[in-house]
DNA sequence: AAACTACTGTGAAAAGGTTCACAGCGTGTG
DNA sequence: CACACGCTGTGAACCTTTTCACAGTAGTTT
């Protein structure tokens, strides 16, 4: 089993990866991604070894192959339709992040229980009254749920989509959500990161004022 | 020294303890806290460990004490100002969410490469001209820096900010900062934080698929 | 006032993740 | 063809974080 971690670094190596294949690279070495990614070299190659790639000891990796064992790891073989609830200021803002930029990973349909932006068609994705949420999941088969609700309505939007078949969540309310073990859901609380740069923020200039005495 | 991830909890449980507040509640248990934080009773214990504060056996934690030994540790005494930069879709959704919401941490200024979106006031924050960054950061004594420009151009506002003297990143766009070692930056990379969670929620339904027969 | 209860605070163990350090190898070089 | 080079793959050491488990304690009951 590949560790949490492990599969965030993947995917972002292999954004990495794309862009140097832009460029024109066709071969890379663990220190040089390792540089990129900000990480060590030896976790890139430990990272590397959970995909079950090896590389050249003199080429390095071949960044072709190496962004194609990466996407047998991450990806759905048939490519997978995201859900996203709440389409406010955030929520309209992810959509545009998205749009068409992972076509494997695409947001496929957003819910608001706002009916004045329902059966509209926001950055290409149809926004759809909340309910019909379990009748789209369903139809299109979706299991990956975004969650751009108030923090106050954040887990009960997060059950509504447990129930409709959803097996991971991706919340931006500042809530942690409750899900049963089969669900996989990831808290990215911005208030959280937030306070934590700024306390760190502030660490560092304290700690460049104790130095200089 | 407290930890990265004990700074972000205590984050969090100051968040549902002022819930708590709201709701008339005086004390807390540390399992009813990590109940609420996802966590367990333990880590609660520890964390509050860190902020040298002590409850009682049979009462649990003071709340309204508590809150303010944890604002001791996060808080800067004067407050903080941060200022964001790229006001895009995610920049101003950023706004709206933190427009009034902590007063002790707030977006005091933003800034855009657009000459149009230049001398404004959106959401309650003023935005100036990329030209103007070091001056208004200078200022108004800016540590925290928030980055919501295209990934492209993500380095290179990281960069303008450091010179500016900001000691603290929060990173939107997906490509990781490369910072000197006196700023701390936190990337939070949503395109990974997605992947992540299709990831799991696949390894859930086949998890689940394999109990089956 | 003694006994009981359910909590906190914390040393110690366990788990999880990262880094070290080196054997092994494929390629370019003399 | 033999050697030297600088990489990869990986066991083992190390470090960080979490969890366990229990002594200590303040209130509550008998």
């Amino acid at each position: 089993m590949i560790s949490e971690k492990t599969i965030g670094r993947l995917s972002l190596y292999r954004r990495l990866l794309d862009r140097l294949l832009l460029q024109g690279k066709a071969h890379v070495y663990s220190h040089q991604l390792a540089g990129m990614a900000g990480g060590t070299a030896a976790q890139v190659r430990r990272d590397i070894m959970a995909v079950g790639y090896s590389g050249s000891p003199t080429r390095g990796y071949e960044i072709r192959q190496l962004i194609r064992c990466i996407g047998n790891v991450l990806d759905d073989l048939h490519g997978e339709g995201a859900t996203l609830v709440g389409v406010g200021n955030l929520g309209r803002a992810i959509m545009a992040y998205f749009s068409g930029r992972r076509p494997h990973l695409a947001i496929v349909a957003a819910f608001d229980n706002d009916p004045y932006k329902a059966d509209r068609v926001i950055h290409g994705c149809p926004v759809y009254a909340m309910s019909r949420l379990a009748d789209v999941v369903a139809e299109k088969n979706i299991r990956v749920g975004i969650i751009t609700v108030p923090g106050g309505e954040a887990q009960s939007v997060a059950d509504t989509l447990v129930a409709a078949g959803v097996s991971g969540i991706l919340n931006f309310a500042p809530v942690p959500l409750r899900t049963p073990p089969h669900v996989y859901a990831e808290d990215l609380d911005v208030t959280m990161s937030l306070e934590k740069v700024a306390f760190f923020a502030r660490q560092n200039v304290l700690e460049k004022e104790a130095v200089k005495p």
